[in-house]
DNA sequence: TGTGAAATATAACGCTA
DNA sequence: TAGCGTTATATTTCACA
């Protein structure tokens, strides 16, 4: 499986596709211009090729109940390969923890957490991130918002 | 339109949901035991409260020609409500933008990019963010590995 | 690309607890 | 009020020409 080779429908595809998923391929065929077999036969490439690895519903989180998010900064003491992937391995599944980045730099982690409150934001760095040993120190910054970009695929 | 009351079902299809948006109505409602016209009641019922705000697809950015990701960290030299506006509104509209996180702190927003490689990445920040006047600094870090986290239902 | 048959989704209905 | 099962209608999906 070499490098796919797009052209201009697949990116507009794929950029109608990542802004709203939820379009049915006739409307989607119709507003580029497509017959719908063929819209549906290129979207179903796409997804064999790996490019669209799936779908995922977008969540309103203050409605849900957690209004509150952050981006949690965390060091470690020390950088043993399996420190490194065990702290991510928690970090990931702790609960309220929309994405975790692994980074270069001063700081191993960036966590991004949705929570209900401050007083949880408070618990949720005691419980899930400085409870562990390996983690040396933490650095929380509180979100205004979040905005979706252009993606790669504006241009 | 109150706060709306989630029942331990509306948690699950979130939940779900969330994780894989591709899943039919049938199968949906056959994994949590539900009769169809529930399930999809029920979903739709979501939808029209605004807790799911919609579908999106997910593109491995690699695979579409962007494989490195970053950190940006921008900071301001002047912080009037217009200025910031206005920036935060040209950031999230430069093509490779992923998310853009206006945050507390030294900082002001986190931008997270994905490009085609290191040169891409400089020309990025050149073109699109330090070109701005009010761009007082900027901060690069590359990012390793992004992972979705459990979320907010996990509990 | 177009077509047609099978599968599925949608929306409305009445019935039940 | 929420769930269920059943309809009829619209739509999607898929294999094939």
């Amino acid at each position: 499986m070499g490098k796919p080779q797009l052209d201009q429908v697949d990116r507009l595809l794929l950029g109608t596709l990542s802004t709203d998923a939820d379009v049915s391929n006739k409307t989607l065929a119709a507003r580029l211009g497509l017959a719908e077999s063929t819209c549906a036969y290129r979207v179903r490439a796409l997804r064999e090729a790996g490019i669209i690895t799936g779908t995922r519903a977008q969540l309103d989180l203050a409605l849900l109940g957690y209004p509150l998010q952050a981006i949690i900064m965390v060091r470690l003491g020390s950088h043993t390969m399996t420190n490194v992937n065990q702290l991510y391995d928690a970090l990931v599944s702790a609960p309220g923890v929309i994405q975790a980045f692994h980074v270069a730099g001063a700081d191993d982690f960036y966590l991004h957490v949705a929570v209900e409150n401050a007083e949880a934001l408070r618990d949720f760095v005691l419980q899930h991130v400085t409870s562990h040993r390996v983690v040396r120190q933490t650095e929380t910054h509180l979100v205004f918002e979040v905005r979706g970009g252009a993606g790669v695929l504006a241009t």
